[in-house]
DNA sequence: TCGTTCCGGTACGCTAGCGCACCATATCCG
DNA sequence: CGGATATGGTGCGCTAGCGTACCGGAACGA
């Protein structure tokens, strides 16, 4: 069926599971692919599927009752979406949306639940993913309480760049200042001083990486920790 | 022996564990008593116990390699610390630490992870819980990126308020300060603004709640989704 | 009892980031 | 090709909150 042999799986969670479990669980996989835009989940719609990212990245939106917005986390080839899946609940938190172009695979809810039931490795995995998320979520937290825009900024990038395969990531100012709740033109001059360093290049709708350990040392405190836990957390895990 | 009937434990996930499941794990359950100050869990330190509160309030406190802090969440008698234990990993991510005197039930973290292992209903339980934390620690994130610190205090005192029994709570505005990732002299003020409302009495170690409904109405959107969902997702739950 | 420490009130200059508004170019589409 | 729309550059006044510092009273301890 899915027939996909596990050594060109590139989805972290699907790679480390143990070959005879993904044998089993892969019947269940079915590749698909989602175009910038795509809603994964809606706040309070049921959880339909779920999946596992090969590519691209998606954010985790959180909308306020009274409107304001901002990313409460970010994935990508590393984890599954929704989170809120493991808690066999019906409805989704959140607003999952896919914000650069990715190719998945895609389990129904109800399979995933059966999984989670079943397979002990699975479920072990899944819930090693969301501990890491929450992690993440924690240091997002503390970022947007302590750090400046040029520095979030910088955080931001630098998880994007960690997804993607290659240097270029296609995202407008207005998006970025959506996930980061500020203004548009903060993004603008945020974006010119790290470019004026030459982390950066910025056209439009592209941003490319030209120095990334300049960025990460600009980026200070900001980034590091959950991605160290991160690896930690799927290391030496079966 | 534990002894303690399922009737008069307070902690809400114990007390909604199906009694037959209550009956095995409370074996493993020891009161304890922790005053203001206890260290739960170091950061980088092995996880020994897991604690269910009863009583008090603990923080889950991060701090950045370069030193900046700040309070990834809150917890009461609504779930278990260290959050971490779900994911049978050694080592804490976090610093917990006890904020207001607090009465918990111990368990070590050996027969935690065997009844994890073992026991459906707990486990079911336990994700649920982690679950309700990572909306939590989402809507932390937004609002340390989208509100005013007048709104930061008052949404941090309504949830504070949610697990202490009366109307005192016991903190200085130093510690507040650490929490928010403020100035101190700002939570001053920011308090005496609410103070100014009638909402609060705030005197020396002591800030009394007097008129909830108005705090919650200041603090508009600031509160209220999380709790929300952790309503929702301990509902119907076996 | 008297110092010491803890806690909170207040002030002041500074700046990051806001809200808003306007414009220029790039891209898309009929 | 020409108009509409998306995207980004820039300016300006404003203010929330910062860093810092100083002070007074309360609580504590020897």
């Amino acid at each position: 069926m899915s027939a996909l042999p596990q050594s060109a799986v590139r989805n972290k969670l699907l790679s480390l599971l143990p070959a005879k479990d993904y044998q089993l669980v892969a019947r269940d996989l079915t590749h698909v692919t989602m175009p910038r835009g795509t809603l994964v989940a809606a706040s309070g719609k049921p959880i339909e599927n779920v999946f596992f990212l090969e590519s691209g990245i998606g954010s985790i939106l959180i909308t306020t009752p009274e409107g304001h917005r901002a990313e409460g986390g970010l994935f990508g080839f590393e984890g599954y979406v929704p989170t809120a899946a493991i808690a066999d609940v019906e409805l989704s938190a959140h607003e999952i949306c896919i914000q650069l172009h990715a190719e998945a695979y895609r389990m129904e809810y109800r399979a995933f639940r059966g999984w989670m039931e079943r397979n002990v490795n699975f479920r072990r995995l899944m819930i090693r993913s969301i501990e890491a998320f929450s992690v993440q979520l924690a240091y997002t937290a503390v970022s947007n309480a302590v750090h400046a825009v040029d520095e979030r900024l910088a955080r931001w990038l630098l998880m994007c760049h960690d997804r993607v395969a290659g240097h270029e990531i296609q995202l407008t100012h207005d998006y970025i200042s959506l996930i980061l709740a500020v203004r548009r033109p903060s993004v603008t001059t945020s974006l010119h001083v790290l470019e004026g360093n030459g982390y950066i290049k910025a056209e439009r709708g592209v941003i490319t990486i030209r120095n990334r350990p300049g960025l990460e040392e600009f980026a200070r405190d900001a980034y590091g920790r959950p991605e160290e836990e991160y690896r930690r957390l799927m290391k030496d895990l079966f």
